[in-house]
DNA sequence: GTCCTGGAGT
DNA sequence: ACTCCGGGAC
C-alpha cells in the first residue's frame, strides 16, 4: 500500500538495454548454457534459497554445490539450525563462512519468533533479518517466491556496465544509479522473472566473465557496447 | 601476495 | 561513502 518512495517524480522510465529479440537470444542460450544443475535451483523453496544465498555469499558456487545437499538434508528449516547450532557452525565453516554462519543463526531465531518459522515474502520483513541485504532479499523473493525482481549483484552490474558501455562502480550497488542501470537489463526495463534472472546470472558467470569474457560465445554480442568494440577490432587486427 | 563478494558497522 | 570480514583461487 505504500510503495511511493520519497523520490520526487523520478519515473524517467529506464530505456531497456535489451530488445525483445536479444532477450529471446538470451533465453535460447540459457537453455543449453545455463547452470540448470545447481542443486538450489531444483527445489527452490524460500528456505532453500535463503540458505543457499547465505552460503554462496563468499564462496564459489562449485564449493557450495557439494556441501549444499548435505546441509539442506540436515537443516530443512530454521528450527534445525537453532537446535543444532554447533553442527551448523562446523559444517558451514568448511565452506569458508564464520561470522556469517553465526549471523544466520540469529536470522533463524527471528524466523521462529516472528514468522512462525517461515521465510517471509515481504521485502521489508526480509531486510529486517540479520545478514539479509538487498541482494538476498531480492533473490529469496524472486527465486523462492517467483516474484519478478531486479537482482543487483556484481554479476548483473558487470553485465549492465559492459552492455551499455557505461562505467559502473560495483561498490556503489546501493546507489540509485546502479539500481536503475541494472533494472534496465530487464525486458521493457521491468523486473525479470526467476528464469530470466537465472539466465542473466549464468550469462555473467559463464560468458560475461570478469576476466577474458567470451565475446564470440555471447548471444547478445551484436548489441553489447563492449562486444561490438572487441569484435570490430578483431576484424582488422586479429592475430595475437 | 592479491583479488574476490555482499552485508554491516561506522 | 568507506572499510572490514574470511576463506579460496590464481
Amino acid at each position: 500500500m505504500k510503495k511511493s518512495r520519497e523520490g520526487r517524480t523520478a519515473p524517467e522510465g529506464e530505456s531497456p538495454l535489451l530488445s525483445r529479440e536479444y532477450w529471446a537470444a538470451i533465453r535460447v542460450w540459457y537453455k543449453s548454457g545455463g547452470r540448470h544443475h545447481l542443486p538450489w535451483r531444483q527445489n527452490a523453496t524460500p528456505w532453500n534459497i535463503m540458505l543457499a544465498e547465505t552460503l554462496l555469499h563468499r564462496t564459489r558456487a562449485d564449493a557450495i554445490q557439494v556441501l549444499y545437499p548435505r546441509i539442506t538434508e540436515e537443516f530443512p528449516g530454521p528450527a534445525a539450525i537453532v537446535k543444532r547450532e554447533s553442527e551448523w557452525l562446523e559444517m558451514s565453516r568448511s565452506a569458508g563462512l564464520t561470522w556469517r554462519a553465526v549471523t544466520f543463526v540469529s536470522a533463524c531465531k527471528e524466523l521462529l519468533a516472528q514468522h512462525g518459522g517461515l521465510v517471509p515474502s515481504e521485502r521489508e520483513a526480509l531486510l529486517a533479518l540479520p545478514g539479509v541485504g538487498h541482494y538476498i532479499a531480492s533473490a529469496v523473493r524472486c527465486f523462492g517466491f517467483g516474484i519478478p525482481e531486479v537482482i543487483v549483484d556484481s554479476n548483473t552490474i558487470r553485465l549492465s556496465s559492459r552492455i551499455s558501455g557505461r562505467a559502473l562502480v560495483a561498490s556503489r550497488h546501493r546507489s540509485r544509479e546502479v539500481q536503475k542501470a541494472v533494472a534496465s537489463l530487464g525486458e521493457v526495463g521491468r523486473p525479470s522473472s526467476p528464469a530470466d534472472n537465472y539466465a542473466l546470472l549464468d550469462l555473467a558467470t559463464k560468458v560475461c566473465r570478469i576476466t577474458k569474457p567470451d565475446h564470440w560465445g555471447c548471444p547478445i554480442r551484436a548489441t553489447c557496447a563492449t562486444g561490438k568494440h572487441v569484435i570490430a577490432g578483431s576484424a582488422s587486427t586479429s592475430a595475437t
